[in-house]
RNA sequence: GGUCUCGUGGCCGAGCGGCUAGGCAGAGGUCUGCAAAACCUUUUACAGCGGUUCGAAUCCGCUCGAGACCUCCA
């Protein structure tokens, strides 16, 4: 398979042609969600920039494993030994084991994930159900002598690394200045270099989530989770890694260095990273407690918010702009998506019910002009997954389809190639790929209502064949209407 | 303080040296019983100042402004 397929990499920070190690496999792997809060607009994003990546991969013809882990220990608070975990401090909160934290959270963030029509990964591995394989990870890094061991916790020798591997490349950092810049952080005792980072951590008496390990009781570094899930599902080295910008420093940066430290080879060829979202032009996120969740989004209950959002119209208010690109909420952004969007719906409806005859004269100028406005759809996603130039394409299309529709252009003047193409681009393009599915929006009960009074209405006037019309077209959905003394009413046919 | 990114018309947002991005909003028109939709046309741009170039929103420099990372964050 020849690619035409450009990504840009963070590690080159160019983009580079895309040319898998073993085509047509490809093996990606996306950070997932610390499962101790619900979802907000940012983890949306990224959820919904590598579900494009998926997605236009498989289009491509590429067989992808896709894996997205749960993140449901070692994240901690911060980096001081009394840093707390995440998810161990809610339970405390809540008084709950840890688990039901983690299966709680897990499970809201399927239910966002299924509304914003995010396909599942192939595999959605946890940190906690892979405790064995970090243990060996960290004893593969003692044993390359790029780790030691401190007071039953484990830590990562950055110097002694560098000295060898170019720690910082992916970043951008220079060692140097990492340390100029670092901050005293408390507990830091323990380690040679402020920079080292822990592979295992020794649990103080209170900590809940612990393991028996070879240093004795502890649990596992943030960073290691996903070098060694990485490497156990899809191999010492594989395709894409993604994940959020901010995870850039230090998270994926220790991961490459673990997997160098234990595999002695690079973990990913292509390094993918999504840009935030903003809000009043500053980062939406956790620690500034300026995020909205996805839920506030749906129900529209937030003070920040004017409306209730579709999760439709979030895809799409994403997919506007380019995943490397900052992109700024606000009511009038949304709000503005939410018709861009359902002017897509309603081209996707329409393109359906178009149906075309062959047999009239063709005009060949028309017929360059659909295949030409078709071909263009796809150069905006093989460059980069840029959605927004892609979006911008199918509405050029979308204009013909419009006017095809309603007879302005006479749909008979294309061959049938050219008719099925158009159909199928666009469907494709923003259904399969672009995920944009169409929304139930209809409310079926007030449809109901109103056919009843054009009943009522008809019966007073003695209109029977209209009576009998209606009562058919209730009795073909499987329901019937009820004639009583006091009024009408509709119920599910017995 | 260090490293880096960005500043596009009323709003959002593409753009990577020459060719109308696109969406929303506004104006005019076609169609229409009315309305809506749709289609066509159209008004507001590239933070500022210099430079490179036949040509710059796009490259370089400076100034101003906003932000990110260097702790946890998608």
């Amino acid at each position: 398979m020849v690619s035409r397929l450009k990504v840009y990499n963070t590690l080159s920070r160019e983009k580079e042609i895309f040319t898998p190690i073993s085509s047509p496999y490809v093996g990606m792997y996306v950070c997932g969600p610390t499962v101790y809060g619900d979802a907000h607009l940012g983890h949306a994003r990224a959820a919904i920039t590598f579900d494009i990546i998926y997605r236009f991969l498989q289009h491509l013809g590429y067989k992808v494993r896709y894996v997205r882990n749960i993140t449901d220990v070692g994240h901690l608070e911060n980096d001081a030994d009394e840093g707390e975990d995440k998810i161990g401090k809610k339970a405390k909160l809540e008084k709950l084991e840890p688990m039901e934290v983690v299966q709680y959270f897990t499970n809201r963030y399927h239910r966002v994930m299924e509304k914003l029509n995010v396909k599942s990964p192939s595999i959605e591995p946890s940190a906690s159900g892979h405790i064995l394989e970090q243990i060996k990870m960290t004893e593969e890094i003692i044993k390359n002598g790029f780790a030691y061991v401190t007071r039953g916790s484990v830590y990562f020798d950055v110097n002694k690394y560098a000295a060898s591997n170019d720690y910082g490349k992916l970043s951008g950092r220079v060692l140097d200045d990492l340390v100029a810049g670092s901050r005293e952080l408390d507990g830091q005792k323990e380690k040679k270099n402020s920079l080292d980072f822990a592979l295992w951590k020794k649990a103080s008496p209170e900590h809940i989530m612990r393991w028996d390990s070879p240093w004795g009781e502890g649990f596992p570094g943030w960073h290691l989770e996903c070098s060694a899930m990485s490497a156990k599902y899809l191999g010492k080295t594989f395709d894409i890694h993604g994940g959020g910008m901010d995870l850039m420093f230090p998270h994926h940066e220790c991961e490459i260095a673990q997997a160098k430290a234990s595999n002695k080879t690079a973990p990913a060829k292509y390094w993918l990273h999504n840009n935030m979202i903003t809000i009043n032009g500053q980062k939406m996120g956790k620690s500034l407690g300026n995020f909205i969740t996805m839920d506030e989004l749906f129900s529209g209950k937030h003070e920040l918010l004017e409306r209730a959002y579709s999760p439709m119209t979030i895809r799409f208010f994403i997919l506007q702009a380019h995943y490397r690109s900052t992109l700024d909420f606000s009511n009038e952004a949304l709000l503005a998506a939410n018709k861009g969007y359902k002017k897509i719906a309603n081209g996707i409806k329409i393109i359906k019910q178009l149906t075309h005859n062959g047999t009239a004269e063709k005009d060949n100028k028309l017929i360059e002009e659909i295949n030409k406005l078709c071909d263009i759809c796809y150069n905006g996603l093989l460059d980069d997954f840029n959605t927004a130039i892609t979006i911008a394409d199918l509405f050029n299309l979308l204009k013909k389809i419009n006017s095809f529709y309603t007879r302005q252009l006479n749909i008979d003047l294309l061959d049938e190639e050219t008719f099925l193409k158009m159909k199928n681009t666009f469907l494709i393009l923003t259904e399969e790929v672009l995920g944009l599915s169409n929304e139930n929006i209809a409310r079926p009960e007030s449809f109901i209502d109103g056919l009843l009074l054009i009943y009522k209405a008809a019966k007073d006037n003695k209109e029977y064949d209209k009576v009998d019309q209606i009562r058919s077209f209730f009795k073909n959905e499987g329901l019937v209407i009820k004639d009583m003394k006091h009024g009408i009413d509709w119920a599910y046919e017995e």
